[in-house]
DNA sequence: TACACGATGTTACATTGTTTCAGTTCTTCA
DNA sequence: TGAAGAACTGAAACAATGTAACATCGTGTA
């Protein structure tokens, strides 16, 4: 099993998307690749710089749409899903399982075990690594004998200015 | 805000389908569903004694096919869909959000705030309920200050049987 | 160049979930 | 008891999501 490179530095929270503009975090996904010696093609760079672009979780058939511009040729969904699929196995991007969408890692870096806060209202996807909840489900995995493999944790609700605007 | 018949013991774990046989089961969803003045119909019944005579989580086809025996008229996707929404509201059932299925919930007595174990190989789906990892979570929503509303916890791997067989 | 392999294109299909409107059953209250 | 209204169910069409199978293209390497 080989693991991926060291950790670059703390969590990248909440605040990640400030601090790496979409540009840099293809450009920092396309050295990954070159680093691990897979490859980051035309189109697995476009999905993935769709994502960046986007300011939330994107489904496989709205990308599907967004990847052809103009009059270039159809592109089937088959297509979209495989190029989801690779970027998914780097840990370049992440499925959000009650959604049926796909959002961008923001620490791509980490064998990653993040969490997710979904808006209700606004449908922005807040990514936060939390390393205390994955020990403690690693413990009751143990606790059971379960082997785990992948992990999902998904809260819905409010973010905080949906939740002031509400208020309001 | 009506809040449920208080709790009726400890944790309801791994073993909770052993201390209550499947009719027992239906037969307090039914006391609850009295209680709470809410209707227990014949058809959400049927829904939920599938999913609890089931060894594993059922998708919603699955259970369409299920719930009309023999030569009983059709029943549409609707219909089971409606049943599910009303006995998830009731906290009778959970949605497993990664395999598009669906699972009884063996503590439906307290507001639930379940793990879900789900080995890949045999699809069997163990309910867990680990109070410290809601704790953690509500701390990580307060940070961020999101007001979380539903939680979605799902491990995928290899129940301790199917770990066992595999290494054999 | 020729080969091998990975990536993409294309079509058809399978699965999952929703919308809409109509009909039926159940409860309540006069 | 019976009428009104609410809740529940039936039915058909459709929308969204995901997969299978096979052909083609393109890149790296001997």
């Amino acid at each position: 099993m080989t693991k991926p490179p060291p950790p670059l530095g703390p969590c990248a929270d909440r605040d990640a998307r400030r601090r790496l503009s979409p540009r840099e975090r293809v450009a920092l996904a396309v050295s990954i690749c070159k680093g691990r010696g897979v490859r980051m093609t035309a189109l697995r760079r476009r999905v993935l710089e769709l994502l960046w672009a986007s300011d939330r979780p994107m489904g496989a058939y709205e990308l599907l749409k967004a990847v052809k511009p103009g009059g270039s040729r159809p592109v089937g969904p088959t297509t979209v899903y495989r190029a989801l699929a690779f970027l998914m196995a780097q840990g370049l991007v992440s499925r959000i399982e009650s959604l049926n969408a796909y959002v961008p890692c923001a620490h791509p870096q980490r064998d990653h075990d993040c969490l997710f806060f979904i808006c209700s209202r606004c449908q922005v996807s807040i990514e936060l690594e939390d390393p205390r909840i994955g020990g403690l489900l690693a413990e009751d995995a143990d606790a059971l004998g379960f082997v785990a493999t992948r992990r999902t944790v998904e809260i819905k609700g409010m973010c905080a200015l949906c939740a002031n605007a509400e208020a309001a």
